[in-house]
RNA sequence: CGGGGCAUAGCACAGUUGGUAGUGCGCUUGGUUCGGGACCAAGAGGUCGUGAGUUCAACUCUCACUGCUCCGACCA
């Protein structure tokens, strides 16, 4: 287990570089030769693609319909929401030639495509039977980051945008918490990580946005990941692009927009709620190998025919198996695939064989148990369920464990120094958050839904309390 | 954008007072192994990040640049 080259950094010697060894020695992802930008490989597209098909298919079952749209915006089509220029403007990426002529309108790389929706509902929209309308685009964007790291914020990242249009305001609100109701059920079936949902403060909130709802998870090292977010815009956006459409009562009305996206920091927030300092642990519903089948001295043929008919086996029965049957020694591969997270590994030797039995590994705890061959089929199923259990409430446990109750400025800082979420009454003024900022370097992460006051004043300055504000660090 | 660290084989790193490069892992071939990162043998692999300068001579000294990385600021 301490092999020079192949080790990782310890979490609580340096969290940061630990992340990015996982990364790296995982195979999720590789450098390219411009910053910012990375490569997904194999391993972590495969990641990305699990949730990808999962939340396809959650979105469908509400009516979403997926689209395509351009990835450049004419820097005038750009422009014709204020509130979201200024956003978005410090980080663009803009593309100023094409071939060998200067461009009069430059192309911006886009951010967001909010205003690409916006161009082309204004074209598609004329009456109330157009309404309601709801696209989503599975695409990347960019944006002109200063800092990067991989998955947690990229130049480039791959995210799902959607943009809809509704009738009513009544519609176009139900349609954001909607939205904010999937992602967080994502997080609870399939990535097994508890999320704190509630709405930004209007400082924390989207460019342009009337209210910016978040998903928000607990790091380890203590601070807080928005992991995503979903915007009811009224009809800001709507008014700036004319779209209109004519009503039930024969009046020229403007639609109610919302738009919902989640990106690729998914996967940071996987490797970091989860990963230990052997590497990733996966949570085996969005694993892209489930189990990995070690055969035991495998120049045995009596071995590796056995393990390939487990691996048919599992195969058979839909679940994501891989046989590594390559002439690395069995110590070596149970490194690597505890490296890559893969939830279950299940082990067969000559002794199994004789004996009627595998030896299954999980990887969430390490634990070790003998199966009999024929029950493997119904055994490793619960055991995801099992694993996926454990991994939620030990996540869970962690949030509850980090989110305390601050009653005064000085505990806020000590529970801030300490880590996780400090719950702060709050009068709703952007002076009180703006000084807890310059104090502590950290910001409202959200005013969570469940509210549970615990005092009636301010924290910083004393007046009327009106919110309980979730206030942390922040990736 | 500010501060720190780093840049030599695919990876991790040595390289002395300046003399044109080495170790480990990995890779290839063959053989022995196999229940927690096996071993032997033979191989392949380098314009020393880029550009200037000093010098008879630069991986080594000087300067600039670029990239990566960490911390901070900024951030939807």
């Amino acid at each position: 287990m301490n092999n020079k080259n192949e080790s990782i950094t310890r979490q609580e010697d340096d969290f940061a570089q630990w992340y990015t060894d996982v990364c790296l020695k995982a195979e999720l992802m590789d450098y390219s030769s411009v910053k910012g930008f990375i490569i997904y490989r194999p391993y972590g597209y495969a990641l990305w693609e699990n949730i990808q098909h999962y939340m396809d298919k959650k979105f469908k079952d509400v009516g979403v319909e997926n689209v395509y749209l351009p990835m450049v915006i004419p820097t005038s089509l750009f422009q014709k929401e204020k509130d979201h220029v200024v956003g978005f403007a410090p980080e663009t990426l803009i593309a100023t030639q094409g071939g060998k002529n200067e461009l009069e309108d430059p192309l911006i790389i886009r951010p967001t495509s909010e205003t690409l929706f916006c161009e082309h509902y204004a074209k598609i929209i004329e009456s109330y039977r157009d309404l309601p309308k709801r696209y989503n685009q599975w695409c990347s964007v960019v944006r002109w980051e200063k800092t990067t790291r991989p998955f947690l914020r990229g130049s480039e990242f791959l995210w799902q945008e959607g943009h809809t249009m509704y009738e009513t305001e009544e519609e176009a609100r139900k349609d954001a918490l909607r939205m904010l109701e999937i992602y967080d059920a994502v997080g609870r079936d399939l990535l097994a990580i508890p999320f704190v949902k509630g709405i930004k403060t209007d400082k924390e909130k989207f460019a342009g946005a009337v209210e910016t709802y978040s998903i928000e998870a607990l790091m380890p090292d203590g601070k807080a990941l928005q992991s995503g977010t979903t915007h009811y815009f009224g009809d800001g956006f709507a008014k700036a692009f004319g779209i209109s459409f004519l009503g039930r009562n024969n009046k020229l009305e403007t639609p109610h927009q919302t738009s919902w996206g989640v990106s690729t920091r998914l996967l940071g927030a996987i490797i970091m709620v989860h990963g230990d300092d052997n590497g990733l642990v996966l949570p085996p519903y969005v694993a892209p190998t489930q189990v990995v089948i070690i055969p035991i001295q495998q120049k045995n043929p009596e071995v590796l025919k056995k393990a390939r008919e487990y691996y048919e086996k599992l195969k058979a029965a839909g679940i994501r198996v891989k046989l590594d049957d390559s002439d690395k020694s069995p110590g070596w591969k149970y490194s690597e695939y505890e490296m890559k997270g893969v939830p279950l590994r299940l082990e067969v030797g000559p002794r199994d064989i004789a004996n009627g039995v595998c030896v299954i590994a999980k990887r969430n705890d390490s634990s070790k148990m003998t199966v009999k061959e024929e029950d493997v089929l119904k055994e490793i199923p619960h055991l995801f369920e099992v694993i996926h259990d454990e991994m939620y409430k030990r996540a869970f446990r962690y949030l509850l464990d980090h989110t305390t109750e601050a009653h005064s400025i000085k505990e806020l800082g000590e529970i801030l120094d300490r880590g996780g979420y400090a719950k702060v009454m709050w009068c709703g003024e952007r002076e009180c958050e703006d000084k807890i900022k310059e104090l502590y370097q950290a910001t409202a992460r959200c005013i969570p839904f469940e509210q549970n006051p615990f005092d009636d004043k301010c924290l910083v300055c004393g007046k009327k309390a009106k919110k309980v504000v979730f206030f942390a660090r922040a990736y």
